[in-house]
DNA sequence: ACCTATTTATAACT
DNA sequence: TAGTTATAAATAGGT
């Protein structure tokens, strides 16, 4: 619709490129604004010039349209016969030639929320292991003390006094009282936190989140 | 541009309707292809018909589509006077009326981005504390044998046979060779992750894409 | 930015 | 929903 005919592919020429870029963007937003309207539909639109600029167009906020389409996309999830041998291995990363873009988004976006889960579980499963830890500390320090009073009462002063020097090895007792008293309550299964919810997880590193992982 | 010319407002007549929303979509659609291709611009559109049907088109993934724009708000930022009250309190949760939309969106983002380092910086404060547990751990259970070694050369059987009761405390004693391995692993500084990325973060209700950010 | 010959999109109709 | 056609609208190339 012009002087003449174009083919559509990239206008080599920065100068004309750009005029069009400016003609046919206007005419874009003009047609997404005349759609919505007339057709009652919702459209957002987003356009960046290869310069970056970022140019417009929603009839509802964008935040609202992005969102509803990320949950229309869940829902359109292709996890509806999981029999199909083909889309695990497609989740393994497999025979990904076949998809289009959209089922690859699709695929992509499952794995995400997969990677969240386990995420989230691992997550706990630290901070299982951080208070199991705790509890092995309470059972060795109190096994030692015993073990102490043991040497202490049975040989008098002289294995008192090795165990003295045996203590140069002194890490596990270089610890104060008011430190004890905070890993005894870090124990405590009741410190677990009662309003939990998963941090953002970071992906690739296993970096854990505790607090909040009631979920 | 058709046998009438016509006002842009809602088509009352639903057939027609969606005749026109059928007709106008595809052209829409096809614009946005060609802007994108003659123009070497980036281009995300998303359309719902009233009936709640997604149509689409973008020559980057969508994900990494919305996830440019949202940058892109987020550089327009008005953060750029930090020693205003007001947004500090904004920041805070406070004094948020007088915001638009857009802003309180722009402002969710930031403290879910504060959020996030948080959660990070108390994710690895988790994890060393951790490390540390097992030094703790270990440097116990060497001081322990110590002790036991020191009672059995000492005293003989009978204090030996007191030092067996004495371990129906046994519990940091009842881990295999294996699972001490295991531990020492983990202790190991070279365990923190060489490749580390950022996980496609949920912005409140925003979500946010990451694949084939190329551009 | 504006002009205008042409191409393209599409409203009304089938 | 798909095809036809007259007409409105968009725009390519030029100023």
């Amino acid at each position: 619709m012009g002087r003449g005919k174009i083919m559509i592919k990239r206008i080599d020429n920065t100068t004309s490129r750009q005029v069009t870029f400016s003609k046919r963007r206007s005419g874009l937003l003009k047609k997404a604004r005349e759609l919505s309207i007339l057709c009652d539909a919702v459209v957002g639109l987003i356009v960046f010039s290869c310069t970056g600029r970022l140019y417009e167009f929603s009839n509802a906020s964008m935040k609202a349209i992005i969102d509803r389409y990320v949950m229309s996309k869940e829902e359109h999830h292709p996890l509806q016969n999981p029999n199909s041998q083909l889309k695990f291995r497609q989740l393994m990363g497999e025979d990904l030639s076949g998809l289009s873009i959209k089922d690859l988004q699709l695929n992509e976006n499952q794995l995400e929320l997969s990677l969240n889960s386990v995420r989230k579980t691992k997550g706990q499963m630290v901070r299982n292991e951080n208070v199991e830890l705790y509890k092995k500390i309470n059972l060795a320090r109190q096994e030692n003390m015993e073990l102490r009073k043991k040497l202490y009462e049975g040989n008098g002063l002289h294995d008192a006094t090795n165990v003295a020097n045996t203590s140069r090895l002194p890490y596990a007792f270089a610890i104060s009282k008011a430190q004890e008293d905070t890993y005894l309550e870090l124990s405590k299964p009741t410190e677990k936190p009662t309003a939990m919810k998963m941090a953002t997880p970071t992906l690739g590193s296993i970096y854990v989140y505790d607090e909040l992982c009631s979920e």
